[in-house]
DNA sequence: CTACACTCTGTACCTAGGTACAGAGTCCAG
DNA sequence: CTGGACTCTGTACCTAGGTACAGAGTGTAG
């Protein structure tokens, strides 16, 4: 049944939805392997499916291509690199709680923002971004004389 | 003593730690506002240090120039447009509500991902990254057959 | 066995967000 | 009043992450 019907990379495309150019160019950019040809042609299996779809996730996430190259790699010699592997991800980690304790603080932020410029008891105060965030943030406060 | 000593592009930069051509960009994209001049040289007030700051930091966060912008523009008529500060504020707060518990999902897969291949006793179960993401996201799971 | 859909490689082009000059003018310390 | 530091405008170039052909080959349904 899957010998009859090859994954060519339109039916990957349509699968992962993502455009054909996409998945060449990221086998041009080693991000996925090249898989095998038959007369030319690509023919893919399922796991290249879950591949483009845990791509696009990891780059909906903010995963740079070469990160997500790294793990991938990593992935297919796993048992060689064991101790990378889990350098890799606990980095990977310490990075991501500090990016969302920084959105955290942004939303905080917003929110005194939207409540004090967005409010009517507003209309006379001039209330700025700027004051709403430094407060949150005090890093752009003035030094400067 | 500001009238003595003018904050020229250089010493904004310096203030502000990016370089000059970044603020000359961020003013051909109408990120920030084109200062008073005098004799052809750019002349800064204290309060464009703190915007600077400001773009960086909402930058480190995942704005975009463009979004950035909106909430500067909105920032200097804000008496003529408190609805629509409001709304952006509103929205963007969901955005990354949304976007902090996706990232609290990668930091459980990447967890799972790091006990279980980055443990020594996984040597002989080949596991892979994909599972793992897979058993968070149910994204990714084959449905061709 | 023909027509059309699909795929191939290769190159050009695109947006975002910058960075790096060149060549000319300005400012300031000595 | 000169030399070095700084700034001006304008254009070219860069990386990341793609998108869009062109021209040729392939595969398949009728």
């Amino acid at each position: 049944m899957n010998e009859n019907k090859p994954i060519t990379i339109g039916v990957l495309a349509k699968a992962a939805n993502v455009g054909v150019e996409k998945i060449r160019y990221y086998q041009r950019k080693a991000i996925i392997e090249q898989p095998k040809k038959v007369n030319g042609f690509r023919h893919y299996s399922n796991e290249d499916i879950r591949v483009i779809r845990l791509v696009k996730k990891l780059q909906g996430v903010g995963f740079s291509l070469d990160e997500i190259k790294e793990f991938l790699v990593f992935d297919h010699c796993c048992s060689e690199s064991r101790s990378v592997v889990k350098h890799k991800s606990l980095t990977k980690i310490e990075e991501i709680k500090t990016q969302i304790s920084e959105l955290q603080t942004t939303i905080k932020a917003l929110k005194v923002f939207s409540n004090s410029c967005g409010s009517n008891k507003s209309i006379e105060t001039d209330c700025h971004l700027l004051d709403c965030f430094e407060n949150q943030w005090r890093c752009c406060s003035t030094d400067l004389t």
